[in-house]
DNA sequence: CACAATTAAGTTGTGCACAACTCAATCGCT
DNA sequence: AGCGATTGAGTTGTGCACAACTTAATTGTG
């Protein structure tokens, strides 16, 4: 009988919001937002924009396909995203020759140069969320735990 | 592009996506939307329309202004967002007669009976997280936290 | 009292997330 | 080889997030 010891397991009780991780994720998430809003302006990138930048910094030219695996996107994100990113100049789209299904996302000139001037904006997050790196590692590792487990629950229904 | 000499920390490594805590962050938020969008299909509630119910289950009636506060959104996300649970019938918007400019949301019949049949949907979150209840509490702990930081940091700028 | 400043909702426009769909290229199997 | 199934992008439609703006009600101050 002390399988809950102090809470009082009842369904009342767990439909108030501050007992909601998901709120408690989607409202640091969206005030994730707001600060990459104003660190990204410069650069002309929205938050999405800017994952799919660092990607093919990291990994250089990209299928598409690559990036929704990577970013946890599918096409009907990437593919109006990255048209947007095509007319800004930073990227070209250019269909494989191997498979003509796949479209490869790759870094212009610009797209390129950009990476030097967004250098400076992880330095800037991290300042503005006041973790050190131990810190926010440990809250990483929590959420890809916590991710994973989302992930599967949701494939097995 | 081999212009790395040191093995000191540099800008670069901040780049790397899977350094990146807001992705993490991020995805966690959209793996969560995933389950919930299974979990609240039978009852007709997007995730935000669930929030929205969440406070007017557990505070009554509700101005506008008010449910923004608690859910960190604005008028143009909350007018939509109230307009289409008034059209399926689960609040009414009443203008406050003290204060003509404020928005009552007024849970209806249909509304309150909802409560019920949402009282299951935490567990089945709780269970597809596969956390236990004291590692939930210490990740929201730490998140507002983190949310905190981050409004502070951008209301700064 | 008068009236400028503030406040609460709502509107408009842009972009993201995702379901459901189409279409063409490729794969797998007989 | 022939052909149905699968795969990768893209399109369409709905809803959320948020900036920038409008409108109307209220407040504060001279």
């Amino acid at each position: 009988m002390s399988e809950q010891p102090t809470d009082t397991p009842r369904n009342e009780d767990f439909l108030r919001l501050d007992h909601q991780i998901c709120f408690a994720l989607n409202a640091a998430s969206r005030a994730f937002g707001g600060v990459y809003r104003v660190a990204l302006k410069d650069l002309g990138l929205t938050y999405p924009q800017y994952l799919v930048m660092l990607v093919l910094w990291e990994d250089g030219t990209t299928p598409v396909k690559q990036l929704g695996t990577r970013l946890r996107l599918d096409s009907g994100t990437l593919s109006p995203l990255l048209k947007r990113l095509e007319a800004a100049g930073l990227i070209r789209r250019e269909r494989s020759t191997e498979d003509e299904r796949s479209v490869h996302a790759v870094l212009t000139e610009a797209g390129t140069a950009l990476r030097a001037r967004a250098a400076e904006v992880p330095r800037r997050i991290a300042a503005a969320t006041g973790c050190d790196l131990a810190e926010i590692r440990d809250l990483q590792t929590r959420l890809h735990r916590l991710t994973a487990a989302l992930d599967t629950a949701a494939a097995q229904v």
